[in-house]
RNA sequence: GCGCCUGUAGCUCAGAGGAUAGAGCACCGGAUUCCUAAUCCGGGUGCCGCAGGUUCGAUUCCUGCCAGGCGCACCA
């Protein structure tokens, strides 16, 4: 697409008063393939040439009356428009070439030119169970660390666990209180998530527990042993149980910065702050008034000498550059927080760092019951775990009803069931709010990742029965390719690059999530109307060589998505 | 009270200023001697929350209002 929009461009800017960067902006896809495949609106130059649009459209057409270019064959003036039509012909050979030469590169670039991009990413808190709203952070976040690394960045995975703060000191209120060892030793995080939630009912009727809690924060930070042995084991115990989710769910991450990691750092930050005069003592803690621009003031030291949370954030950005030199610093981290990164990064552009605006809060929306907002604190919450597990399930299921005979029916099922979970998460538009409900969680009809991973297997099991070396290049097999359902399909091909793009600079995984879904819905119309292996010897050929175009765009783009395209299922 | 986000078909959502606003789900009907029917085809629905404004042109940008969500110094 973009080389058809690059010789539109030229061969449009040579004929008028318009810069080929400027026509390159104004061509748009018309709404119905019918109407051609790229057209260039006249409305910008009506003023200029005073003449309606439509009449400088035909005069456009009557000057290319007769011309092609390499990859277009007409261009037609319609209404206000002057669409072009490609080369069918040409076309599929650009485009089926570039896929079956690029193949597992098709879709990458060199943009971001080998560039740090640190990713802030899935961020648990420690001794919280993981639940489905974490699942948010992790799954769009490793989306984007694999779309810019496709990219030619070189992303870097960072698991901001929060494993400081407060809490700590509730947990071990809370153990020193009710704990029981052996419980603890069982299954760590779901007993030290079911202590946090006593804590909290607790010191409704006692508040006492929560200046305790205070004090025993306060130990830890003062690194006195019993607080940071307690803090150790609590950390250590619940890492175990994240990993196990990260290796189900195939994520790594180069660093397990926590929290923690920037306690010595903190000083530094509030010299710091000091120095350039942003910092104030106000009713005996320290904070750094944002007034000038309509923001609250953020508070760098607590009354009774603990630090918070934005603390450790200013610390973790100033580290991150200091130590990979980004281009961009990403935040995948809820809606909720929108006004603390606005504080974050406000504050580290006063403290002179230019780089401030290279720091990019990638927010989306909460998940949430229809009767109201999950809470960990009320105990309120859905892991994470029991959410895949009954998404293999019923994945499994399906499988035993629809593929009796398949061989290895679990590591399908891993496959269409952990999908289903990521595809759901990554489908619509991150900042929106997501309702759950179990019924939608599993159902995978419609719009879904199973959709696409059928397709994939679909075309798989059609290359399985073909004959050898009938993925041989072959410019006469790819000319066979005239119907309609071929030229749409290929077309659809052609915009990967762009989409992995698009989502890179938006942020938006979604938007390559939905263009799989056009691509698979646009192989099954071939499917049904072009039977592959049934052709005469060059159709079969062409068609061969068009699909595993396909299966490889498919299994290209759910690889950046983080999920996997099963060869069967 | 102030700030941010969201508002499109019965439901869930696409649509990043342009041609008659599109999918999935749900509902009804059809397609399997043929490469996996987890598929495909057909059937209809919209004061694009409301009111102004900018523009040749607004679902899209701006302002106000309404509704929902989320935030707003000693949590993260």
């Amino acid at each position: 697409m973009q080389k058809l929009k690059e010789e539109v461009g030229q061969t449009i800017a040579s004929l008028i008063s318009l810069e080929e960067e400027e026509v390159f902006l104004l061509l748009e896809v018309p709404p119905d393939p019918s109407l051609g495949d790229l057209a260039f609106p006249c409305y910008t130059l009506a003023r200029e040439l005073k003449k309606p649009p439509p009449a400088i459209a035909v005069e456009l057409g009557e000057k290319l009356a007769g011309q092609r270019g390499n990859l277009w064959e007409k261009a037609v003036p319609t209404g206000p428009y002057l669409n072009f039509h490609i080369d069918p012909q040409a076309y599929n050979r650009e485009i089926i070439s570039q896929v079956w030469k690029e193949g597992e590169d098709y879709g990458k670039s060199n943009l971001g030119g080998g560039q740090n991009v640190p990713i802030d990413y899935s961020s648990p808190n420690i001794a919280k169970p993981f639940g489905v709203g974490h699942i948010r952070s992790t799954v769009i976040g490793h989306a984007l660390y694999l779309i810019f690394r496709a990219l030619g960045y070189n992303s870097i995975g960072i698991n901001h666990l929060g494993d400081w703060g407060t809490q700590f000191g509730k947990l071990i209120v809370a153990f020193k209180h009710w704990g029981e060892e052996s419980k603890l030793k069982e299954k760590p995080v779901d007993y030290l998530y079911q202590l946090y939630v006593q804590f909290h009912q607790e010191a409704e009727k006692d508040p006492s527990l929560d200046d305790e809690a205070r004090s025993w924060f306060r130990k830890l930070e003062a690194g006195e042993e019993e607080a940071v042995a307690y803090w150790n084991r609590f950390r250590e115990l619940s890492l175990e149980t994240y990993e196990s989710i990260y290796s189900m769910l195939g994520i790594q991450f180069e660093y397990y910065h926590g929290e923690s990691h920037y306690n010595q750092m903190l000083e530094r930050v509030i010299d710091l702050a000091r120095e350039k005069g942003i910092a104030r003592e106000s009713e005996g803690a320290l904070i750094v008034d944002l007034e000038a621009y309509d923001l609250p003031p953020v508070m760098l030291r607590k009354q009774d000498g603990a630090t918070l949370y934005i603390t450790r954030d200013l610390a973790a950005a100033i580290y991150r550059r200091e130590r990979f030199n980004f281009a961009k610093s990403l935040y995948v981290v809820g809606a909720e927080q929108t006004l603390h990164f606005q504080q974050l990064f406000k504050v580290l552009e006063l403290m002179g760092y230019k780089w401030a605006n290279d720091c990019v809060h990638v927010p989306f929306g909460m998940i949430r019951f229809k009767e109201g907002r999950m809470s960990t604190r009320a105990g309120k919450i859905i892991l994470l775990e029991e959410v895949l597990q009954k998404s293999i399930e019923m994945a499994r299921d399906i499988i035993e009803e629809k593929n009796p005979d398949l061989e290895d029916k679990e590591s399908a099922a891993e496959a269409v069931g952990i999908g289903a979970i990521r595809f759901g998460d990554l489908s619509n538009d991150r900042i929106k709010n997501v309702e759950f409900d179990w019924d939608k969680v599993l159902d995978f009809s419609g719009e879904t990742a199973a959709y696409i991973q059928y397709a994939h297997a679909r075309i798989c099991s059609i290359i399985r029965k073909a004959e050898p070396g009938y993925l041989e290049w072959d410019e006469k097999a790819i000319s066979s390719l005239t119907r309609e359902e071929e030229v749409t399909l290929v077309k659809t091909l052609a915009l990967l690059p762009e989409k992995v793009i698009a989502s890179a600079e938006s942020y938006k995984p979604s938007i390559l999530a939905r263009y799989l879904v056009d691509v698979a819905r646009e192989f099954n119309r071939f499917y049904h109307n072009c039977p592959v292996l049934s052709s005469e010897a060059e159709i079969q050929h062409g068609r061969l060589l068009l699909i595993d175009a396909t299966r490889q765009v498919i299994a290209n783009g759910l690889g950046l998505l983080g999920i996997i395209a099963p060869e069967k299922m």
